[in-house]
RNA sequence: UGGGCUAUCGCCAAAUGGUAAGGCAACGGACUCUGACUCCGUCAUUUCAAGGUUCGAAUCCUUGUAGCCCAGCCA
């Protein structure tokens, strides 16, 4: 049975267009260079993840999933000199929770640093890699430039005696760093500056995260990720654009070192979301010159960020396959993530009234004294969530949006002689307003019609508005924080004159908000934040809980525009 | 003539020589106890440009144009 649903879904998929990926595997499975598909999401240990390394993951992971094959979680740690222990931590929960699981296949590029310097070895043997004593400056002036030519390094003729004396030199410490490297003797007359005999060791005095001081000498990444995917089996190694020049020197290292069924490279376009930082190297900078919070900062797009924002793991999935993958450059529209995170939350999540800009509303001709439990869907459209009581009473706070003295034509909400509905509760009438001496309205005052209870059928006349309250003694006061996102892109992170180029309004403070009381667990909570569109959720940071979402609040985002 | 890659609606993106999918956004309208949601409708005679091949071209050819990546002992 479930063996035919299966069936089903993946001839379903079939039909669906396939991406350029999917084709590439699906040829490689028909011609027999593979039988099976594996994968890995290979991240350096060097800051947190944002939502560019989550297409990456959920593409790799996904990949694997499709093709009933395996994922690896490996970190490439081949340069102590910017990694740390603590990113491992922070990327192991972030992939942890986007939901791509690895079982039990956790790796370190740098467990395998013994199998390298074996496979460096292997390649001196060969006569495909020498020792040079070169300078940095004198190595980067014989490459040559993108336009000529590179020459042939001085030292590239050393015996293959001499070469393996010197490399087992360099690894036994008697060089200082920068004074020798191993490199590959490919072509320095390539038009691929990667292939202009690139270094593949260099020495570094430094102590790895888990290597400790054992070694000297690391391998750089051109070197070091061909043999991690073939040691690890990946049969696609799948990575960004940038890296294609750098394919002929992957294919190079897994053919010299004689890996049968070497793992294969593919290349996709990274992807960018349009006026947000999404730069790791930007993001570092925001979090290192405390212009933002720390890493988790909402106005941040990092995998922390958006979970403390109130995006679910579905959603961030759901966005990504809404993308799609190509080899294009592009950016997404924010909107699109908006979307992913409205569609995943609205049928799943209780929501609930707030005011966060309040004006009390009197409603005259209801008892004072009087409070009254009305019950109140937690979701309407889901009924399966249940409802809470919201108690009504006659001094309410409502939006200040939700009133308006001189409406325009269309507006549907509260002003002087208009009936709207209180959402959950009763239709009222405003009678009247009160304001200060300058002119600024402070109370607004309005009757209602004990007839129109929420739920008792009232059927003789219909308005056109509904709003939200809050009741004033019961309320629960909190503080809101409302979050833009943080850059326009176009304009750059920075200004030419390095000061820093932020939208004044990506935090906004709102001291005065009033939600519910009727929510167990609202009250632990002091800030909010909110996903545009008609969602509001808790910044859930200090708590484990998921976020809430509140219902929409007119004033947030009214498709009412007023006229000009 | 350094090399590599890319170009299809405002934004993603499919179409693999057979007559331009879909989603987001936007805009109309219906519905509505959230101006939300939902629903229904509109939104590329044309695929960067110009030529060519073909019964037929976004797809093939030619010549251009624009953008991205590469000269770390970073990944």
């Amino acid at each position: 049975m479930e063996n035919k649903d299966m069936m089903e879904q993946t001839q379903e998929k079939e039909v669906v267009s396939r991406n350029f990926i999917e084709q590439e595997i699906d040829k490689d499975l028909a011609e027999g260079v593979y039988d099976t598909v594996h994968t890995r999401f290979p991240p350096e240990p060097n800051g947190y993840l944002h939502i560019g390394h989550a297409k990456s993951i959920l593409l790799n992971y996904g990949l694997a999933q499709q093709y009933g094959g395996k994922f690896n979680m490996r970190f490439d740690d081949t340069n102590p000199t910017k990694e740390k222990i603590e990113f491992v931590e922070s990327i192991k929960a972030d992939i942890q929770w986007l939901g791509a699981d690895w079982e039990d296949r956790l790796f370190f590029a740098s467990d395998y640093f013994e199998e390298m310097y074996e496979g460096a070895v292997k390649l001196i043997k060969k006569g495909k890699a020498y020792v040079s004593d070169l300078s940095p400056e004198q190595i980067r002036e014989y490459r040559g430039t993108l336009k000529e030519p590179g020459k042939k390094d001085p030292y590239s003729d050393r015996s293959i005696e001499e070469n393996l004396e010197l490399f087992e030199n360099m690894k036994n410490g008697m060089y200082e760093d920068g004074s020798k490297v191993l490199r590959a003797k490919i072509d320095m007359t390539s038009p691929n500056i990667n292939m202009r005999d690139p270094i593949i060791y260099r020495v570094a005095h430094m102590t790895h995260h888990n290597t400790g001081d054992k070694w000297c000498i690391y391998p750089m990444y051109d070197f070091a990720h061909p043999i991690e995917d073939a040691i690890e089996g990946i049969t696609h190694s799948i990575c960004t654009l940038e890296f294609e020049d750098h394919r002929p020197l992957y294919d190079w290292v897994v053919r010299e070192l004689e890996y049968p069924r070497p793992p294969r490279q593919i290349e996709f376009a990274k992807m960018y979301l349009t006026n947000v930082v999404t730069g790791k190297r930007y993001i570092k900078k925001l979090v290192e010159d405390k212009i933002v919070d720390g890493w988790d900062d909402p106005r941040l797009v990092s995998i922390a960020a958006l979970r403390r924002r109130g995006f679910t793991p579905e959603s961030i999935k759901k966005f990504v396959e809404l993308c799609g993958v190509s080899k294009a450059n592009s950016s997404a529209e924010y909107a699109m993530l908006e979307y992913c995170v409205r569609e995943d939350l609205k049928l799943k999540k209780a929501r609930m009234m707030a005011v966060l800009d309040p004006i009390k509303l009197v409603i005259d001709n209801y008892p004072e004294g009087q409070v009254e439990m009305l019950e109140a869907a937690n979701n309407m459209e889901n009924p399966e969530l249940g409802s809470h009581q919201v108690p009504f009473e006659r001094e309410l706070y409502i939006e200040r949006e939700d009133f308006m003295i001189e409406p325009p034509k269309k507006y549907f909400r509260l002003f002087p002689g208009n009936e709207v509905r209180l959402m959950h509760a009763y239709f009222v009438t405003c009678t009247g307003y009160e304001t200060d001496e300058d002119g600024n309205v402070t109370v607004v005052h309005c009757t209602y019609d004990p007839a129109t209870k929420a739920g008792s059928g009232f059927s003789e006349r219909k308005v056109k508005g509904t709003i939200h309250w809050v009741p004033v003694s019961k309320a629960v006061k909190v503080t809101t924080r409302l979050y833009e996102n943080l850059i326009d892109e176009e304009k750059g992170v920075y200004n030419e004159d390095g000061s820093l180029n932020l939208n004044p309004n990506s935090l906004q403070v709102l001291e005065n908000c009033y939600i519910e009381p009727a929510i167990e667990g609202a009250k632990a909570f002091d800030s909010f934040q909110f996903v545009r569109n008609g969602f509001f959720t808790v910044d859930y940071k200090d708590s484990k809980e998921d976020a809430l979402v509140f219902n929409r609040i007119v004033s947030l985002k009214s498709s009412f525009k007023l006229p000009k």
